[in-house]
Formats: structure tokens, sequence, C-alpha cells
DNA sequence: TTGTACGCGTTATCAT
DNA sequence: ATGATAACGCGTACAA
């Protein structure tokens, strides 16, 4: 039980007061540069850390930060924090991390315990909390980015890192349009998904823009993982067997929807085209390697982090306040190749 | 910038001193059940929080714990962090999670800011630190749980949690050797890894115990993702085109192996069996899927979380407090079913 | 250049 | 049952 070491121990063996100590190790003007070395010197040799709790006490500044996924174990969000943890240890903050499972109520609690925490920040990742509730608790800490989740209210010392759910999707289906397909489905993940809705706007506008009928029993709700992919997919081929491309909610559904296809006997991409989105290592994996809306996770997650240090800092934005990260088409093996 | 409300400030609109309050709201006795009701209330109403800061600078515990892992979008780190935080979160701990990269520097870095941070335990996953470096810095820490690494020297109030990774790789070989394959190689990972020394261990018994002799350019070295598996893997079977089995370091490699063969034209598993371990969630996706030593992640993480929990008590530990994981030989497409 | 005294928000000790 | 007072370890005015 080592006994903690305090400045004050450090003050006593170096033979001067507590202040001295304070600026020597805060590297504080108003010592001279022989007992700052000497100091340093014997705190390094007694050990001595400063306490992260007593100095947050003090300045009311922890130096830490909120992380809030809805699951680590799924590869978007890892690797978003990822991002976040790169650029937090440049600027010298620690992360909490905490898991909402999609769940409002366990939403809640975590920006309570977070709160109490005192954490300089919060980075929220694809929050399912209606509105009011939502903006009701997030006044309450200094400095908050949302990710992937838009407010219709301004709310102070809050910036939003969006993906361009819309734009993606538009880019997927016009794509399948251009190639020529008529029947295109998509597998639309979770009603609740917020991403989800926009991505349907934007097959919709797609559709549209094309001159194609939108049909509604070519788009499928469905649990966000491999199985929940599976399980549309393969009620959808066969229900409507006309269908020849499936723009999937996430790299995960169109894993399932891949499965499906193979097990229904459908060719991929000859006789079903399959698009996804997040370009999660999997995706590279499978065979065949799925087509994806790329998303740049590490660099969205550093960018949140950036955008939180900035306004940490006090400082006036560099940037703006909303932003929104293009994701990219990245062609691989569920589409078919240019023919030309 | 909501004021943050204290507990004098509730103490006040109570009309009591800040003793009752604190008592009220820690289920303290000594506070009449009607005062308790009214301070709940309005310090409910107040928007009241306690301060973790002010509380662990008083009581000189944080309820913070501080969680290593060598990469947390490495999906078998992940899911034990899951198991974790499912445990953290039940006996209301926060997870400080820090990635060390593998990078013993980085690792020091890591354990000087979660001391700094006051925590009142550790979870450190596949720490690369050298015995005597680490157990240094350990010696600091109240409460500390080594997963997936041992020790020489005993440490108070430390355990360890590790998987079984010689009997693990036993498991394999034996398997390999029992379905009559006399060429097997062992795609090792990076030479740094403890657990690849003693999954090497494994597979030597095994081949010795099968009568099969031991040849070191069947073993080969490799970065642990599946580019490091392919490259392996590659070089591997066109040196010794003999070689009909494959054990592999990780699910990841093994998924390297997997391509390899493939683009060699291969037949797996007819022409070449592979094993792999962990069971991440990738190892059931791709195709042939593959088999391999499962390793309870979650559960390996919420014992590991357990454990800790059980330190931090201060009560005598109910387990033993070195612990072993066994993985299951887990068999799906990448070894040919059993002929009968 | 250096030191003293106080405050940060909470709990613990000892009274009342 | 309740309250006053002193820690906890550090930073910050202000003083010397």
């Amino acid at each position: 039980m080592s006994a903690q070491v305090t400045i004050a121990d450090v003050a006593a063996a170096a033979g001067v007061s507590m202040m001295t100590v304070s600026r020597a190790l805060n590297n504080k003007e108003g010592v001279s540069e022989a007992t700052r070395q000497r100091i340093l010197q014997i705190a390094q040799e007694m050990g001595y850390r400063p306490s992260g709790v007593a100095r947050g006490l003090a300045t009311q500044r922890t130096r830490t930060i909120g992380l809030v996924v809805p699951d680590i174990a799924n590869p978007f969000f890892a690797l978003i924090a990822r991002g976040v943890e790169n650029v937090a240890r440049i600027h010298n903050y620690t992360i909490f991390l905490l898991n909402s499972d999609e769940d409002p109520d366990r939403e809640i609690a975590i920006l309570h315990s977070l709160w109490e925490q005192r954490v300089d920040g919060l980075i929220l990742c694809s929050s399912r909390l209606e509105e009011t509730r939502l903006t009701a608790r997030l006044e309450r800490f200094p400095h908050v980015v949302l990710v992937n989740r838009r407010l219709e209210t301004a709310v102070p010392r809050l910036c939003t890192l969006n993906v361009a759910d819309e734009q993606g999707a538009r880019q997927a289906v016009d794509y399948f349009i251009a190639a020529g397909h008529t029947q295109i489905a998509f597998i639309a993940g979770p009603e609740t998904s917020r991403s989800g809705r926009r991505r349907l706007q934007g097959y919709r506008q797609s559709l549209q823009a094309g001159g194609l009928p939108y049909r509604a029993e070519l788009v499928r709700r469905c649990v966000p993982d491999t199985e929940g992919g599976y399980a549309a997919a393969a009620a959808l081929l066969n229900q409507c067997p006309q269908v020849t491309a499936v723009f999937a909610y996430n790299d995960l559904t169109a894993t399932g929807v891949l499965r499906a296809a193979a097990d229904l006997g459908r060719r991929v991409p000859q006789d079903l085209a399959i698009i996804g989105v997040d370009d999660i290592p999997l995706a590279s994996l499978v065979t065949p390697a799925l087509s994806t809306l790329r998303i740049a996770k590490r660099e969205l997650g550093a960018r949140a982090m950036r955008l939180l240090t900035q306004l940490m800092s006090g400082a006036p934005l560099l940037e703006a306040c909303h932003q929104l990260i293009i994701p990219e088409l990245l062609l691989r093996e569920t589409t078919p190749p240019p023919t030309r």
C-alpha cells in the first residue's frame, strides 16, 4: 500500500513550499531554473504524480471526456473511438467509454454518471433520445459534440458531426439505376434509426429522379446485424423475386443479404447486386467482397474530438459547428464490373 | 452555463445542514425518514448531482477503473470490454478505456495517466511490458487484474486471468493428427506475443505426443492480422507445398490463410484444413466458415471485472486468484466433416 | 523569487 | 436526529 505521495511531501523533501513545487511541476514562471530542476528531480525520485481528483476539484476541470457509443463491439464505433482517442491523447484527455445499447433509459443513466464525473466534454454517438429529453440532459454539460444525430433546436456549446446519409444513399441507388436496375430494394435497418430514415429519403429521391416508382414492399426493416439482414433478405427475395439490386443499411446487414442470396441460389453480383454502408473490415473479407459506401470512421472520430477540443479551449470555432462527412462509393465484388 | 448545484445549495433550500443532506443522499442512518424524503425531493427538483471529483477527494475512492487493451478495434478486445462493462455497471463503476497499441512506452504512459486519475482498480490486457517494469508500475495501483499475461513473481492485490493457450493449441493440433494430417504448420503471430509462444509450446507438445517431427520451416511468424496471415501462408505454401493443415494464431490470420489458399488454388478443407483462435464474429462470416478455438470473450471480461470487484471490496477472494479460461474447439467448414 | 491562506464539494469526526 | 468543523490534495490570490 504505497502511501500516496502528495505535493506536501515533495515540498518537505525539497525544503520549499508547496507553492514552489506546484509552480515547478506546472511549468509556471516564478521559480528559478535551478530549484525547478531540483524539485523535478526529487518529485521523480519520490514517484510523485499529481492527483487528478484534487486538481479537478481545485481547477474545476478534470481533463476527462465522456464517449458514448451504442456498442463498442460494433467495429464502426470501435474505429470512431480510435479516432477520438488519437486526438484526445495529443491534448491529454482521458476517456470514459460507455455503451448505450441503443437504450434511451440506459443513455439517460450514462449521461447522469458522466455528469457526476464532471467530464469537461462529451461525445455522444447515435443518441436515441427524443429531442427535448436529449437537449435537457445536454445543457448541463460544458461542451458537447453530437455524432450521427441532428438537432432541430440550437444548443449552446454544442456541435454536431453527421454522415451525409441522403447523399450517400443517392450515390448507391443512382449507381444501381445507371447500371440498368429497375427493381431496387432497401434493407432499411431498425425503425428507430435516424440515419436509416434519412437513407430512405435518399433512396426515394433517387428512384424519383430516375423515373422509378417507389414500392413499399421493397423496403424492409430489420435488426441491424447479419441475422437481421439475412431474415429480411430471405423474405424479400421470396416475396419479390424480381429484385436485382439491394441497398443495405450497413455492411453487417449486407453480409446477411449476401448469405441469403447464396442460400437461395442467387449469384452475386450477376443475379443480385448489393451495396452496404460503413466499410467495416469485414466488408473486404467476405466472399464476394462487399461493395459499400465507405465512411471514414477514424477520421470521423478524430474530427469529433478536434471539434470538442476547440470548444473546450474556449476559443471561437475555426470550423463550422455543424459538419457533414460525405461517404464514398467503393465498388468491390458485389456490384458487377463496369461493362464497356 | 447552468451553475453547479452543490450540496450547500440543497442544504440551504431544505433548511438543514450539509451533513444531513449528505446522509440523506447516501442512505446513511441518522436522518428521520420524513426529512430524508423531503431532501431527496428538493435535490431532485434542483437537479442536484453529487460531484464525483469532490467525493473522490473526500473518500479516496473514485468509483472508476482503468481498462487497458491493445486495440479496442480488435473485436476480441471489444467483446472483452463489453464483458467488463456489464459487470462494472452493476457495481456502479465507470471505465476509463485506453489503447496501448502493443507499445510498451505507450503502456507506461497510460499507467501513469490512470494512476493520476486515481482509479480504484485496473484491468490490464496483454501487457507487453517486461516483468520488472510491469510489476514496478503495478504496485502503485490499489487493485489489479491482469488479463492474458502471466507473472513470475507474486504481486499483492493482483489477480490474473489467462487463456489456456498450450492446452488450446494441443486440442487443435491433436485434432489434425487424429484426422491423419502429418504436415501441420503453425502461423504463430508476432514474436513478442506471449500467448503465441505458449501456443507454440502446445503445438510442439502435440507433435511430439503424436510421434511427428518438429520442423522449424513449418512455423511462421507474422503480423497478427489478415494481411500478415496471408503473406505468411503464401510463403509457407510455396516453400512447403506438402502442408495439409494450418493452425493459425488467431481468426484474423486464419482468414488471411484462407485467402492465400484460395489464391493458390488450394481447396479448403479438402487440400488444406485450417483452425484459428478466438471465434470473433468474422469467423462465421467468411467462406468457408472458420473452424476455431473459441474463447468466451464476454465471459472473460466479466470474470476479470468480478475478480476486480472482489479485490476492491476488500473481502477475501472467493475464487482462486489466478484463473484460466479453457478454449473450446469449434469445428465449422475449414476442417473436413467427420468421416465414419 | 518564494510563501501563506483560502477555496473547490464532499465525507468523516465529534459534538450537541 | 442534527450540526459545526476539519480533512482530502491541489491551484490561486495575495502578501512578503
